[in-house]
DNA sequence: TATGAATGAGTGTTCATTCAT
DNA sequence: GATGAATGAACACTCATTCAT
């Protein structure tokens, strides 16, 4: 079967975004990768020929996940808070897995920094673009003190990313456990939203991540 | 004479934060601190004792002269807006030349985990402590919204921290060059300052860097 | 049956002597054998046990089918110089289709220095002695002038080896195609038997391959 | 000073052309290099960069050192046999130092098709060009039994390079001790002579090697 | 103070080989 | 008979580090 394969490759996948993204150990050698999956090194290159191909297909892999998700929320019928609420929850679920992917990426990015574009201008534009149109209609309206989309946008992904990335800082400085940590972040959603709109999100929107 | 070593090694250090917290090379090699510095590469060890040594000096000398700035804005007897606004003008020009610095010692921190405090703890939770104190007091007086202090903290940081960590990315997104960014960030002083009080500044605090 | 199985191992060595005496690729990897042969790698551990096993078998069969020929034309009744003919025939047209033949032997010799007498002693010395005889019973009916046996025989090979197993060495000093250069060959079976005698062959007794 | 260095430099290659053109291993590995050399494995990359470099570097020296003792001894204003002779006692003189080194440019070539140019074209067609003029006008002189020009060189070659190439396998056949055949070859010198022109060399040219 | 030479430990990768199916 | 999955041993190469000068 080509189950046992490809159950194998999805482990080996799985422990390595653990490594990469989960404990944000960006070195992680092929060999401690292998480790925590419990297979040989050599297995690592006759599923993904390099440790490089990996790396890229991890990543691709992430980010579909991550930009499906976002663009699922942002593209409905709902009214722009809502939006936004669903936007904010699904980004710090996705920080609450893999804390250390945004991290990540800008590590590759200044490695290989003609794959600049891979990782961002077509995946995350979309996103860009959605949010854009919706909020220039919401300050014509008036329902939103006025502010450019690019602050706007740098605010919401700012306040969603940057406590997940900086998770050992923040947790230290506020003195918390990595439990408590978790639980500040999860109720940190209706704080963003608070933040960015003035005013509290309209009902509970929020999920948890088990 | 110990001035033309004090030069070099200096000239080393320089160089060394240039790669690290400027470009953003988490890995970059003794050999190539060495070229960037015009010296031999043993020259480092011979200063440094270790790469590792000269990594953490490094980072002590950037954060204590950060901290020092810091808290001397946030130490005065000037209104707290007004500490504030200079706090964010600090952290954003430390930012504008050292823009992964957040970056690097996240990844230290997950390197060597057990030196989590070495970092954090003991630098930064009197900046925490200078922040609270007149906060509670300001919500206290009325003046501003309630809102926690981990929260408020939180805010502040990952407004000022994440769009320099996170530049190549929101450089693309909104299809700016490297200057047009850079401008954008220094308006951006203004802008987290309304995203977090709701209000403009008091006046213009906010310089630029050369 | 094992007609099937007997066509694949067949299949297989035709492949793999294709690999390593027609192109001269001495460092054929199993994979690559088995692509050539459009097998699976594995299999070939099936028929041959190991890598170096096939080495074996293939060098025995190759060595035992050119010694077979070889012998054949210098165990008749016919006169000296018709034997010699057919023996820089048979030996040219060996070296046609499988060019690095020698070339792979004396590599694998100096790989297994133990193994030299494999090659060597058993199966040639025949071929030396078929010669030597006959070749002293010219020199001493003054048909031919006098030379040692030892330098008759290597005059003989080196004459009709080397410019097959140099191939493309020769090819470019000689500005030669690939197909100039088959010709050539085909065409210096005449100048061998000139330089080695002094005179023209009997009458042409030289074919070509197909 | 630069003479440890440089006197390491030439220790590792000499050692290296040892195992590649005196044992004819093809195959040898860094290690082995490093091993017969009493340095560190590392020590290989620190003075050639890579183990290709070093093998392209060991060629082009080799190289260098045999054609121009080659277009030496063939451009004088000697007459034709003695150049002749002189070429013979130069390349079996070389061959007797470094039996593999043909081989081993064959197995090159085959590896790297493309850099087939690199090795013989520029190198040896000046070789072939100086023997080429002469040769066709001593057979216009009468001197000299008519014979291509290509057909002359490729005799040439063949007598002195296939006897050292193929030692193990020739000094089998006749039984000969490595001294035997050692010697063997040097009085082959003139039979090589004898084999080309038909008639014995003008005067004993034929040098020894220490 | 400064450097070139040298090394040991580690890293990604390849490859022949084995084994369960 | 044939194959995909998995492994151990080896390999070229890199890098921080040391040492003699």
């Amino acid at each position: 079967m080509s189950s046992a394969s490809a159950q194998t490759e999805e482990l080996i996948k799985e422990k390595a975004k653990v490594l990469f993204f989960q404990k944000g150990y960006l070195n992680a050698t092929t060999q401690e990768i292998a480790d925590e999956a419990g297979v040989n090194r050599a297995l690592i290159h006759y599923y993904f020929r390099s440790r490089e191909q990996m790396l890229e297909l991890l990543l691709e892999e992430a980010l579909h996940d991550k930009k499906k998700k976002v663009v699922e929320c942002l593209s409905g019928d709902e009214p722009f808070r809502e939006k936004i609420a669903g936007y904010i929850d699904v980004v710090v679920n996705f920080g609450l897995t893999y804390p250390y992917f945004t991290n990540f990426i800008i590590s590759e990015i200044n490695r290989h920094p003609d794959k600049e574009q891979l990782f961002c201008s077509q995946n995350k534009s979309k996103t860009a673009d959605l949010i854009r149109e919706q909020l220039e209609e919401e300050i014509k309206n008036g329902k939103l003190a006025p502010i450019s989309a690019e602050d706007f946008i740098v605010n919401l992904m700012s306040l969603c990313n940057y406590p997940l990335l900086a998770k050992p800082i923040l947790k230290t400085i506020h003195g918390m456990t990595d439990e408590a940590y978790y639980n500040f972040l999860s109720e940190r959603k209706r704080t963003i939203f608070i933040t960015v709109f003035g005013e509290e999100p309209p009902h509970s929107v929020f999920t948890s991540v088990s």
